[in-house]
DNA sequence: TTTAAGGGTCGTCAAAGGTG
DNA sequence: CACCTTTGACGACCCTTAAA
């Protein structure tokens, strides 16, 4: 859309309230600027001079990336553009591992990045969660009916929590409706990390059925007990997290693997998603057709 | 008595923007 | 031109968390 402003208008609208005079005084500069993105004419009203501003037509690449950021729905700044892609192609192709050392470590190898270190996937997640683009997933409170009998007959009572103010009983717990993704963490002698691998879905599945299997009993055997010593919900969370990962890395070890690790697949608002979805096949098409 | 990954904080650095 | 000030990205370092 072509648009007509006096140098007031200019300074106000487009350069963020900066002062006539320094326009005036820096024209060249600030010319050079409107440039960039518009064909420049002038015009007369009264007797002001108008700047007359008619987009240039953008470059395939500028549409591509417009089209990106319209998808995202908002501004993101200074960042790369092609690491914030990559950040959410990671987590929608699902070759890859989504945790931030691996995607820090595959878009420097693809040479994206200067640099493996997490720190600037890191921020950019939290930007990606901050305008609601990775969201959390939903939560369902869980009531668990007090007495819980253990294999060996004993009853076991679940200490309630209360809310003060109501009486009202709180949840147990808050069940996380989300998938999960299993990966081998391979590492060197020194310890350090030297590759993660992503298993396929069947051989997930496979785990996650061994994984019910001896979860139960386990939860049974070991776990349940430790309501009855005391143990606080916070206690309760780590000592299952300790179990979980041991049953974990056990059936990785029965599948061949070396570390098996057991993520939370990150969701990714769906309306965005399905968008990207288009929006990537489009780019990989575009760039094999040339 | 773990351990991998995520989150918070802060110093550094560079660039941009505005003004004298 | 030269000098602020502001902004924001980056990344090192350290700490917390983990689930049905």
């Amino acid at each position: 859309m072509i648009q007509e402003y006096i140098a007031v208008e200019l300074c106000e609208q487009l350069f963020g309230g900066i002062k006539e005079a320094t326009f005036r005084r820096n024209k060249e500069y600030y010319l050079g600027e409107l440039e960039k993105e518009h064909n420049v004419r002038f015009g007369k009203r009264g007797r002001h001079i108008t700047y007359i501003l008619d987009p240039k037509e953008q470059t395939e690449q500028q549409k591509a990336d417009t089209e990106f950021f319209e998808i995202l729905g908002c501004d993101i700044g200074g960042k790369n553009i092609e690491l914030m892609k990559f950040i959410l192609k990671s987590i929608i192709e699902q070759k890859i591992v989504p945790v931030q050392d691996e995607i820090a470590l595959q878009a420097n190898r693809l040479g994206l990045w200067g640099t493996d270190s997490r720190g600037t996937v890191k921020n950019y997640m939290a930007f990606l969660k901050d305008n609601g683009i990775i969201v959390e997933p939903m939560e369902i409170p869980i009531w668990i009916e007090n007495p819980i009998i253990n294999r060996d007959g004993k009853e076991i009572w679940i200490k309630r929590k209360c809310d003060p103010d109501t009486g009202e009983i709180l949840p147990t717990f808050h069940k996380r409706i989300v998938k999960h993704y299993y990966f081998d963490c391979v590492k060197n002698e020194a310890g350090k990390v030297i590759r993660r691998e992503r298993v396929s879905d069947t051989t997930a599945r496979a785990i996650e059925m061994a994984f019910n299997n001896l979860w139960t009993e386990a939860e049974q055997r070991e776990l349940l007990s430790l309501y009855a010593l005391g143990y606080t919900a916070m206690e309760m969370k780590k000592e299952r997290s300790k179990v979980q990962a041991r049953i974990i890395r056990e059936i990785g070890r029965e599948f061949g693997m070396c570390d098996c690790i057991r993520k939370e697949e990150p969701i990714i608002n769906p309306t965005i998603k399905r968008q990207l979805n288009d929006y990537f096949n489009q780019q990989d098409n575009g760039a094999w057709v040339q």
